[in-house]
DNA sequence: ATTTGCATGTCGACT
DNA sequence: AGTCGACGTGCAAAT
């Protein structure tokens, strides 16, 4: 019998099910089944970091005969118990959550509190989170002829989707001239090309 | 002392810093760390699905003293463990995938053996997976008057990356009258505001 | 409650 | 190795 008021880490021989926002089964095996205090509750097998089966927070679990049934209002999980191989409950579990730097929003600030070594003009404004119908925009500059430079910060590599993204960004000042970029330590090739060809530009910046 | 071949299942008093794509620390506390047939770990909090931290798989992990150390060539998490409250061995464990059904393919199947109950026209051909350079397109159909009809399909509801994904799609046919779709079994009042102001339409689409 | 965009996203497929 | 698109993405902040 299992405390499903406790969090635990569960090695059983195990079936699942899950019906929700698809429908999966997971054949009989051995596999590492976590729940926590939140509620959730995951199914790991022997390789890669996310869960075979999963459900977020909030879940209630419930234990029937070797049933193991997680539900949430839209989805729900069903672990057949064959065997269980090992149980540890988890008292004093921490929460803590971890401290990162290095972040899109170090990038957004540096770009910002070094604006002109980055793109040429005479600029009258520049503004960070500019809010459009579209989405913020994460820095706007605006020349004192009116000129309108949008810039699209990312961490990391830049993506094709990343492109049309600024390009959605540019398209809400259509009555203006304007001027994109995507500023990011690395971009691919297709990408490049694909900036290239809508005129815009991808600015080099990285962390220090 | 720690077998680190073996897949392991550790619930220790720790602290832990991560170096690599960004830089993060964990205050020392109570975590369940997981180590994988693949070389993988993770490090789990209380709560979430994701673990705090985590590496994938074909790292290297190394103990040296209270010193657990997981390595990639460019990112590495250390572990300093305070405290070992308990540990799992998991032998024997499976590697079995989840098998899936109600996908993205299920749904272009069924709209593509039903096309003329979803799309008004005269067709000559419909394509599935058509390849362009921005990316493949789900469905398209050509009518005899040489009519382009672009559909992009979604499994779940409809986000406004969807519908820029789709004009993306169009404009590959520039050169051509298009029509573009998204089809969906649901979609957001803003992405359909989007899709409607750039001549596109929803098309309802559920799993049976 | 719903929508939006980020993420150390992870992962698989393809070049 | 690098790039790209999909994911039951999960998640938090804004609406």
């Amino acid at each position: 019998m299992l405390d499903t008021t406790r969090p635990f880490c569960l090695y059983a021989l195990a079936e699942i099910i899950y019906d929700g926002r698809a429908y999966s089964t997971l054949e009989l095996g051995n596999y590492l089944i976590v729940h926590k205090y939140d509620g959730s509750i995951q199914i790991h097998g022997s390789n890669k970091i996310p869960p075979r089966n999963y459900q977020g927070a909030k879940a209630s679990l419930e234990q029937r005969g070797h049933l193991l049934i997680s539900k949430t209002k839209k989805e729900t999980i069903t672990i057949i118990v064959h065997q269980t191989l090992n149980i540890l409950y988890l008292d004093n579990w921490s929460d803590h959550e971890i401290k990162i730097s290095r972040t899109e929003q170090e990038l957004a600030t540096k770009l910002f509190n070094n604006w002109c070594d980055y793109i040429d003009g005479e600029f009258a404004y520049v503004f960070r989170e500019f809010a459009t119908d579209v989405g913020d925009i994460d820095l706007l500059g605006i020349t004192f002829d009116d000129e309108y430079h949008v810039v699209e910060v990312k961490r990391k590599n830049v993506r094709i989707c990343d492109c049309t993204q600024l390009r959605r960004y540019l398209e809400a000042f259509e009555d203006k001239p304007t001027r994109g970029y995507v500023a990011a330590p690395a971009i691919g090739a297709k990408a490049k090309a694909y900036l290239e060809k809508h005129n815009c530009r991808w600015l080099e910046i990285g962390f220090d």
